[in-house]
DNA sequence: CTTGGAATGTCAACAAAGCTGACGTATTGT
DNA sequence: ACAATACGTCAGCTTTGTTGACATTCCAAG
């Protein structure tokens, strides 16, 4: 059996080689920089980084999120979120109001700079995502998302998944 | 006209919406976390980050090559990669060899043990995109990748499409 | 009503990994 | 001879992640 390959079953697995694995790997890394080109360079002009956008779009997306439930769909610890998140409070991007049940809580929401900045930033990404959607077709596009969403986390994906139906 | 959408021109481009592309967008940033997330294991507990798995990587898809032809792959900084290379190098994972015709060049090697390395992310990677691969089929693999490309920068494509057809 | 635990915020210290700028050395090409 | 290239390195800075410790506020159970 030649090294690095799959045992084959007779069907056509062809797609599941080291080599065709690798490639998606590669794919991955590479179009991952892509992906985030657009808004870094918007970011760094106004001296944020990637993890004010993370905020900002998922505050954007769940407004009135608590800063926990923010936590665990970012999946990083409390003081690095509280380091972003108090800058984009001080800028007056997102603001911070008491919980009116439970009052520990915090719920996070834009204001209308930080919804402008959102804008902005999603449209910069957008554009890149609408150029390769349009390029690769859908047929093309329905496997993208099918592969992405195999390759989360559970955790993840529940994240994602309950995200994915909320409009506007 | 709904907020949001764009014009329709009579064929399905439903597949081009905002809340569409929103979808690819949030797929990405939480596939990409499970993408990095065994590798990330592996090396943490070795010592190493991420920025050691991706000089590994390239080197081992790349035997020989020039520091500075791993810098424009990598697209970082040569202080940012040598700090990583030094580190490799003194722990045996890589060699170090003055070039033949230009004494100038140094020409980058895995040893046996980071060939081991390699391979232990490489399984690990490999794994979780085989069974992301294996759960959507060829089809939707064959899309996968046809997006990751279309979403790449120029020259970033150009660097994936050298290394496209080596064989290990 | 008191108290334990949960949610939040904050301070300090640290690490990984990127950046710029400057400088040195060896080598190559003009 | 001299300029340019390839590489390494020092110093200093930034972003973004991490732990650990500790205070505050508040809900809920006893």
């Amino acid at each position: 059996m030649p090294e690095g390959s799959q045992p084959q079953t007779g069907q056509s697995l062809l797609f599941l080689t080291d080599e065709q694995l690798r490639k998606g790997i590669e794919a991955m890394f590479f179009a991952y920089r892509g992906f985030t080109a657009d808004p870094d360079r918007i970011l760094a002009d106004k001296g944020y980084g990637r993890a004010h956008h993370r905020a900002i779009h998922f505050i954007h997306r769940n407004q009135g999120t608590t800063v926990n439930n923010l936590l665990s769909i970012l999946g990083v610890t409390k003081q690095s979120l509280n380091r972003v998140l108090r800058t984009l409070i001080e800028d007056g991007l997102v603001t911070n109001t008491v919980g009116t049940q439970d009052k520990r809580e915090r719920h996070l929401y834009l204001t209308p700079a930080g919804t402008a900045l959102e804008r902005e930033l999603s449209d910069a990404q957008r554009d890149r995502m609408r150029s390769a959607y349009r390029a690769a077709g859908p047929n093309a596009v329905a496997g993208f998302r099918q592969v992405l969403e195999a390759m989360m986390d559970e955790e993840t994906r529940q994240h994602y998944e309950a995200m994915k139906d909320k409009t506007e």
